[in-house]
RNA sequence: UCCUCAGUAGCUCAAUGGUAGAGCAUUCGGCUGUUAACCGAAGGGUUGUAGGUUCGAGUCCUACCUGAGGAGCCA
């Protein structure tokens, strides 16, 4: 029997294939084996299949090789493939021939095993244990994510313009940044945003994006923290803080959609409550900073007016609705320079952030910009932000200055969100953490 | 930076101040439908490090190291 006769698929495609001689090039998951039978699980990155080696049909060299393999070597199996309801996934492949490209030795066995791991042990073994089921569904999600929130906006006339990783000062003055040595002399930034560089090429596109990685220097050691995660900032000209929020509200459901549609076995490996997703409809619920303050004094937070919302404040609001709630209007004091003031009242801004259900936090930040020349340089000053640095950006104001609203969405936040899973860690396939930056 | 908790076999954990143990993993034996397979056996230990108290410390005390969760700050 040659091995030309058996048509190389990936698992996720047995369903068009039943009944017929394939061969399927993976690693070893599992294995169950009785005295004359042996069930090898294989997978492939697509997905795992079951298969049978029977003693006293098979050459007894290839039949011990198999029931002695070790978990995730890495092998070839061939044999017919058939609809078996006994099988975990739906279908089997009864071994034919296999090839063992490579065994995993005895004496170093793969560490991972089915059995329970600490948390410690499986971050130093990530690039190991991305191969475990649950972690695969949540990259999975994570790709479906990514891939609709760009759907998304390349569906609503915004043009893809990537901003700058290396920057030369604070965008914003607020968080803490990365410093890097670049060449002899100069310090330079790695970015926290590409927000301000949105503004310039939404005045040449009318309607852009970025996405990339951001980096924020915090000492943050929490679940809903990484000092290098992905986000996504559109940016749009003639626009205000209403078109924010319906933007933010359309990318939200579009997106929760598209996971519910083309993620079902993903979400039904990290046995997510489908119902809280489905919820997730327009229109969703807006409140202003002061109700949300007078809500949550009611729930028994210490928050006065005026400051910013802690993680327990966000999971005490998203308990009031079943879907996403946007916030506006926050105190000027506690928002960045370039935030426009609300026309009637200078002390809060026209800005919203939208807070996930279910405890999952702020997973959208924006509002609408400062378009006037005068009152940008004031608010400058105000922050003793160096002006030098600042020249281009001013220079928006100076050319055709117009309206102009944007949001930053983090990925991350939102992929926790989508898999119902407790720490943002898990959605991102390299974390890198407060001390830790291995593998 | 601060607060709290934890560190025992490769992994997950147990052990009243008195002989360091179990399950998983590995090896050997048994089993033709297993579903984190099961049954029997074997090998596997400087109890995070350094001091101290005690007749005796995995256990109590001190310092340090490492990790986890949280606060502040943020998406």
């Amino acid at each position: 029997m040659s091995a030309t006769e058996y048509q190389r698929i990936r698992i996720a495609e047995c369903a068009a294939h039943d009944g017929k001689k394939v061969e399927i090039a993976g690693w070893l998951y599992n294995l169950r084996r009785s005295g004359k039978i042996c069930f090898p699980q294989v997978r492939d990155g697509s997905g795992v299949i079951q298969c049978t080696a029977l003693k006293n049909t098979l050459p007894e060299e290839l039949f011990e090789g198999l029931k002695h393999l070790t978990q995730e070597s890495s092998v070839i199996v061939r044999g017919k493939l058939r609809a078996e309801a006994r099988a975990p996934g739906g279908y089997e492949m009864e071994i034919e021939d296999a090839t063992i490209v490579q065994k995993v030795p005895e004496e170093q066995p793969y560490p991972i095993t089915p059995k329970d791991h600490g948390i410690e042990f499986l971050m130093d073994h990530r690039h190991l244990w991305l191969r475990s089921r649950r972690q695969h569904a949540v990259l999975g999600i994570r790709h479906e994510v990514i891939r609709a929130v760009r759907d998304y906006f390349d569906n609503n006339g915004f043009t893809l313009v990537d901003t700058p990783i290396f920057t030369p000062a604070a965008c914003e003055g607020t968080t803490t940044l990365f410093e890097v040595n670049y060449f002899d002399e100069e310090k330079v930034f790695l970015t926290q945003s590409g927000q301000l560089y949105n503004e310039a090429t939404a005045a040449a596109f009318g309607k852009v994006y970025t996405f990339g990685p951001t980096f924020r220097a915090e000492k943050s050691k929490t679940r809903r923290h990484l000092t290098e995660f992905w986000m996504v900032e559109p940016e749009m000209a003639y626009a205000t803080l209403e078109d924010v929020k319906r933007v933010a509200e359309e990318l939200i459901c579009f997106v929760t959609g598209r996971v519910l549609e083309r993620r079902k076995e993903e979400l039904a490996v990290l046995e997510r409550d489908v119902s809280k997703l489905q919820a997730i409809q327009a229109p969703f619920p807006r409140i202003s900073y002061d109700e949300a303050v007078e809500r949550l004094k009611k729930k028994g937070s210490e928050i006065e007016w005026g400051g910013d919302f802690g993680g327990t404040d966000e999971t005490l609001l998203s308990e009031d609705f079943d879907r996403p709630v946007i916030v506006d209007r926050f105190p000027t004091a506690i928002k960045a320079f370039y935030f426009q003031p609300a026309p009637d009242r200078p002390d809060v801004v026209l800005g919203a952030d939208v807070i996930a259900p279910e405890g999952y936090g702020e997973i959208v930040g924006g509002g609408q910009r400062i378009h006037d020349l005068d009152l940008l340089l004031k608010r400058l000053e105000e922050h003793q932000l160096p002006r030098e640095a600042f020249e281009w950006y001013i220079d928006l104001r100076r050319y055709g200055t117009v309206p102009h609203a944007g949001f930053g969405m983090g990925i991350e936040r939102f992929v926790t969100w989508m898999c119902g899973i407790d720490h943002l860690r898990e959605t991102i396939a390299f974390p890198r953490m407060l001390y830790r930056t291995r593998p």
